[in-house]
RNA sequence: UCCCCAGUAGCUCAGUCGGCAGAGCAGAUGGCUGUUAACCAUCGGGUCCGCGGUUCAAGUCCGUGCUGGGGAGCCA
């Protein structure tokens, strides 16, 4: 096959050429008196090529039934443009078309709503819009790694099989052999024993128990993969399936892992401005018009600190009419973290030392006795998208936790091992990947950064 | 799972007090034009989400189910 152009190359260069070649799906095609205007996109950025096809083409009777999602192959000269809007045009010498799309396309010229392209999420990543939401995702993972390269961190790839629960994580998937349409009980329980792995096992709802024993060994480390949650959640920013970031540092307190999470967040905000500028532009414009002022709110000043109990008492003195009474001991309702974040701040805040009771067993017990080093970083718009923790390395303290959550000590045998060798005070945190992507665009559902979302009754694609 | 809202042409949506089913875009045909959400004209296009009820008459009112969306909880 010959050896194509990509369409970001070919606008972004200096001079014209003779011969290129450009593959891609035709955006919208015009008839002018003696040529034809084709517009071609092949995902390698957000604009399109014009290609300008002549009558005198062999097949210029073919070229002039092209429809809109039509894959073409575009031999010619690359030329400055004679028309308005564009640098560069193709003025073509051949026009093969690689296949003719029937008119029955889903995907029109015309913008298109949301919703309706989830329901064609198979193609909706030929739109302007989720093309430049994929390009970002794609950016942003890279610029994860690179991120935690440069500051020396090592990326584990933690199960996604698992017996664990990571308690408070939310419900769980089944991961089971055991013939569902047959199954025999024992004691009124399926029979683990004679399961795949002889005992009852789930999707990952979180990777961190399992990282945390390599931050006691490699030193700071990381994991980014999917997670899974069974959770009945019908909301624009919960789905079954999504990806997390969970850093994990060894000799590192709560204060260190709250300049990680504000560095990085930061640092990937500016990542994505500066390297997606055109892809960004397009959600300032069309998506979000307050898009940059939220960015810059992220970017250009250090997070607001907040123990919880101030939390409280801002929210008390803030004389609003919540849903939901401020209860000194109780989780903040969303309504709270908004207010906070977006009202009272106007940039992240960083609310931590949570009532031990409302948080995980493994979070490091403060020496007050009653709260723990925990911390959420809010952010305008999205809530919650880091949440996070010192971790417990006392034993005695540790196993005490357990016992209260009403955990078994005998399954976590090896992670409360990890305190008995060579136990040490460590931190870290879970970033919501996907929720970070919908701060990145300021797409409003977090169905719509996902290829293929999976949400309560929806696994269609 | 709970509360609220919506479902009408391929898409986006209008449809008044219950009285003949509509527009724009898309598609087809013709015209015009270095056009760029191209433009102009003509044409085709409907299970008004399903089921049941009220009524002379239901897209419209009532009940119910399904689907989607917004909010809440759970959290990333």
């Amino acid at each position: 096959m010959t050896q194509r152009q990509k369409i970001d190359q070919i606008l972004n260069s200096t001079e014209s050429r003779d011969v290129t070649v450009v593959k891609g799906w035709v955006r919208t095609r015009r008839d002018s008196k003696t040529f034809s205007f084709i517009e071609i996109n092949d995902g390698s950025c957000l604009k399109n090529i014009q290609v300008i096809a002549d009558n005198t083409l062999d097949n210029y009777e073919d070229v002039k039934k092209i429809t809109t999602g039509s894959a073409v192959s575009i031999t010619g000269q690359q030329v400055a443009s004679k028309g308005k809007g564009q640098r560069w045009e193709l003025v073509a010498t051949a026009v093969d078309i690689v296949h003719l799309t029937p008119d029955d396309f889903p995907l029109q010229k015309k913008r298109h709503g949301d919703e309706y392209l989830r329901s064609v999420a198979h193609l909706r990543p030929r739109t302007n819009k989720y093309g430049a939401i994929f390009r970002i995702r794609s950016e942003l993972s890279y610029a994860i790694h690179r991120f935690f390269k440069e500051k020396g961190f090592r990326y584990i790839h933690t199960p996604i099989i698992t017996a664990l629960d990571c308690e408070g994580a939310g419900e769980q998937f089944c991961v089971t052999t055991l013939p569902l349409d047959n199954l025999t009980l024992k004691d009124g329980k399926p029979d683990y024993l004679h399961d795949f792995f002889s005992k009852e096992s789930s999707l990952t709802v979180s990777g961190q128990l399992n990282v945390e024993m390599f931050a006691l060994s490699l030193g700071d480390v990381y994991t980014f993969g999917p997670t899974f949650r069974a959770e009945n959640s019908n909301t624009s920013r919960h789905v079954a399936e999504f990806w997390m970031v969970e850093p994990e540092m060894a000799f590192c307190d709560l204060e260190g892992n709250m300049d990680l999470g504000e560095e990085m967040l930061q640092h990937l905000c500016n990542y994505i401005l500066n390297n997606c500028k055109d892809d960004i532009e397009l959600f300032a414009r069309f998506v979000d018009k307050s898009l940059l002022t939220t960015l810059e709110s992220v970017v250009t000043s250090p997070f607001v600190r907040l123990p919880y109990s101030e939390a409280i008492d801002i929210l008390k003195k803030s004389n609003r009419n919540f849903e939901f009474e401020i209860v000194a001991g109780r989780d903040l309702q969303s309504e709270h973290e908004r207010y906070l974040t977006e009202e009272h701040f106007k940039k992240p805040v960083i609310v931590y030392d949570y009532p031990k009771e409302i948080k995980a067993f493994y979070m490091r017990l403060n020496d007050d006795g009653k709260t723990v080093a925990a911390m959420d970083v809010l952010v305008p718009k999205i809530g919650e998208i880091i949440g996070g923790s010192q971790r417990e390395e006392r034993l005695p303290v540790l196993e005490q936790r357990i016992s209260t959550t009403g955990l078994s000590r005998k399954n976590y045998w090896w992670y409360l091992d990890s305190r008995r060798f060579g136990s040490v005070p460590h931190s870290g945190f879970g970033l919501g990947f996907d929720r970070l992507l919908m701060l990145l665009t300021g797409v409003s559902n977090i169905r719509d950064v996902i290829p293929f979302p999976r949400t309560p009754n929806s696994i269609e694609f």
